[in-house]
DNA sequence: ACTTGACTTAGAGTTAACTCGAAGTACTAC
DNA sequence: GTAGTACTTCGAGTTAACTCTAAGTCAAGT
């Protein structure tokens, strides 16, 4: 069973420009056509796209996701490259997940001073008073 | 104490180029200036600017975050508008953070392979057969 | 045969968020 | 008073990642 570009964005919530824009990037090395010249995706193609996907969802940016996708195609004397690219890569995923629940802790205090009218208020003073004294 | 852009540029990481950019995208509606016209910041500022830095890192557009600054530069009456928009941002920051959750899965499970030479091997391979058979 | 619709390419245009350069002003040290 | 440094504004330039347009090909349906 393969399955065309539209049918391929549909499935990940993307638009077919943007899957030749990734074609044409070097993200997808392995996508076939058929005899007309059409691309045709496998399932192995969608489980490609799927870590592709993760990657740019990860924030890699897309030089490097082409770099895996050149390593992948190159074969098993890359695996190191490889192994190395996503563990660093690792590294910034779980420092980013970190930085937003540090963030999510001020966004929720704040909210709460927004649920408290009163605190709420005293800060808008504060800061009005602030500006009026500089 | 009163800051200079240079010093608070320093401090967040940012360049005096980025401040001065979101002066004028309205993100810092507070801050005053000396006698030379120079930007100076207090310590308030400073609070400011890590909650703008907050919103910013956690994926808010400035047009968005240019809109509560907008509101609280406002006062009390915008209180509602304001705690509803960090409740809707509250949610995205959740998602984001799940999401990453479960590409960081798919990362480690792609890694895991790496460390697994045979399995790296095998799938290599299946990608390879996958190529010539189409 | 001809229309329709889905695909193709190359390349131009868009958007967000900076990033920089030029020209000018103001305080500071000699 | 003038050289140097740190700031100012305005507006142009850059970058990443799309996003779209135009012109063309191909296969199916009537």
């Amino acid at each position: 069973m393969n399955y065309s570009i539209h049918e391929v964005a549909e499935k990940f919530g993307l638009s077919a420009h943007t899957l030749r824009y990734y074609d044409k990037e070097g993200l997808l090395p392995f996508i076939s056509r058929n005899k007309s010249g059409n691309r045709t995706f496998t399932e192995l193609d969608l489980n490609w796209l799927a870590m592709i996907c993760c990657l740019k969802n990860t924030g890699m940016p897309i030089k490097d996701i082409k770099q895996y996708s050149a390593w992948c195609k190159q074969g098993i004397e890359t695996i190191d490259e490889r192994k190395e690219l996503l563990q660093e890569h690792r590294k910034q995923v779980v420092k980013q997940i970190e930085e937003l629940q540090k963030n999510l802790e001020l966004i929720d205090s704040k909210i709460a001073t927004y649920e408290n009218p009163e605190l709420a208020r005293q800060l808008d003073e504060q800061l009005e008073r602030a500006r009026s004294t500089v």
